[in-house]
DNA sequence: TCTGGGGTCCTAGGACCC
DNA sequence: TCTGGGGTCCTAGGACCC
């Protein structure tokens, strides 16, 4: 009887995913702000002499074989007509602000996943005018290509979405599953990339179509958890939900230095800043980090990790680079080190409990450099840093690795 | 050709506790 | 004299994504 009343159930009408993703975004922002940019191979990236890689390049420069994460020195090769420019990070933010709150008109169900993406939950009936709407206001309030993947799940909409692109949309539903999926590189799944493309080919599955039909328990062998999942994708079934309100795990910072270093004086100082860094993040998000993790990158590219979780979670900049110095001193004569990163991690949410008049010097001095940081950025900190170090005495600075 | 930065998730071993 | 089993936390490394 029960199972009866189950398929009589009423069918559940199932909501429209889209999956909105801007077309070269940062090259996009650029060739709008500066139309002589237009139709030309646009290339943002580091700078070539301090190891800088591609970020985004415009179509045009990908004619010409230039990628994300190439180095810039090679792409300045591969194309020397190329402009190169800079990353200009706030500008992109601004953007996408702009972006989002146009996706955010359509529907309040948004997970945003990256600067220039973002998944829409819209009602069933309105999946193609949207994605029709949104690329239109787009286009005609910042002059930006942006693709729409349409369908009823998230690995669909955003596969869909990838065959559309440069500046279209199309649709994929479940019924094309085995027509136009299946004859796709399994590179086209999230969660395949180069290393697991090279398992699987070695078992001869190349295409998603051959995963669907590859035996699911050889599979876990090979991948472990994710062989359920990928199984699952093969076959074009996605469950995962709309993150609406994701929550942060953790904040990090790292550096590759221009030229490799040997001097513990020149890592002492490059910890100090990212400690002030992700510092000032973990203040500003009103989080503490229970864990605090170093990472080095010596010259042959060998990458090694330390982690130390402490008593008690803290925001405070000197703690940061205190636990860092000790991760450190073990390894202070395994030099030369390429890239040096921290990371905070066991994040909590915290409400400030005392207010002001209760701080010791330590927090106010940091209170006025984080707003100082705010209002004009960090290079102007350093300077009034520099220009009056008695507000720089804080305990960490006092701190050496000896 | 010499390989960025900021994230997430998974695996696996060991410590520790009951 | 031989050696449990489960749960949780911590740590290190790696794959992947944008």
């Amino acid at each position: 009887m029960g199972k009866r009343i189950g398929v009589l159930k009423k069918k559940r009408k199932f909501k429209k995913i889209l999956l909105c993703d801007l077309d070269a975004f940062y090259a996009s922002v650029e060739q709008v702000d500066n139309p002589v940019y237009r139709g030309k191979p646009v290339i943002i990236g580091g700078r070539p002499e301090a190891r800088g890689v591609v970020s985004t390049c415009s179509y045009e420069a990908r004619a010409l074989g230039v990628r994300s994460a190439l180095p810039m020195a090679k792409a300045m090769r591969l194309c020397p007509e190329g402009i190169f420019l800079p990353v200009n990070m706030n500008r992109y933010k601004e953007i996408s602000r702009h972006v989002m709150a146009i996706l955010g008109s359509y529907t309040p169900e948004m997970e945003r996943v990256s600067i220039d993406e973002a998944y829409l939950a819209v009602s069933p009936g309105e999946g193609e005018q949207t994605a029709i709407a949104i690329r239109e206001k787009i286009r005609h309030e910042l002059g930006l290509p942006v693709s729409v993947g349409v369908s009823s799940n998230k690995l669909l909409a955003k596969i869909a979405c990838e065959l559309a692109k440069p500046d279209g949309w199309s649709t994929l539903w479940k019924e094309d599953v085995k027509t136009r999926l299946w004859p796709l590189s399994i590179r086209f799944l999230p969660g395949i990339g180069p290393v697991t493309e090279k398992k699987l080919n070695r078992l001869g599955v190349k295409t998603i179509g051959e995963l669907a039909v590859f035996p699911l328990d050889s599979l876990q062998h090979l991948l472990g958890k994710t062989a359920l999942n990928l199984h699952k994708y093969s076959k074009g079934e996605d469950d995962r939900n709309l993150e609406t309100t994701p929550s942060l795990k953790s904040i990090s910072e790292e550096t590759t230095f221009a030229r490799d270093i040997k001097d513990s004086k020149e890592m002492k100082a490059a910890l100090m800043e990212l400690a002030e860094g992700i510092g000032y993040r973990l203040r500003l998000q009103k989080m503490k980090a229970r864990t605090i993790s170093l990472k080095l990158r010596f010259s042959d590219f060998r990458t090694i990790t330390r982690t130390i979780s402490l008593t008690e979670a803290t925001d405070k900049d000197s703690m940061i680079f205190q636990s860092a110095c000790r991760l450190f001193l073990p390894l202070a004569d395994t030099f030369p080190w390429r890239l040096v990163g921290i990371r905070a991690s066991g994040l909590e949410n915290f409400t400030q409990l005392s207010l002001n008049r209760g701080e010791d010097k330590e927090k106010s001095v940091t209170r006025v450099q984080d707003e100082l940081r705010t209002r004009f950025g960090k290079e102007v900190l350093y300077r009034a840093q520099r220009l009056f170090p008695d507000s720089n005495d804080n305990p960490s600075s006092k701190n050496s690795f000896s």
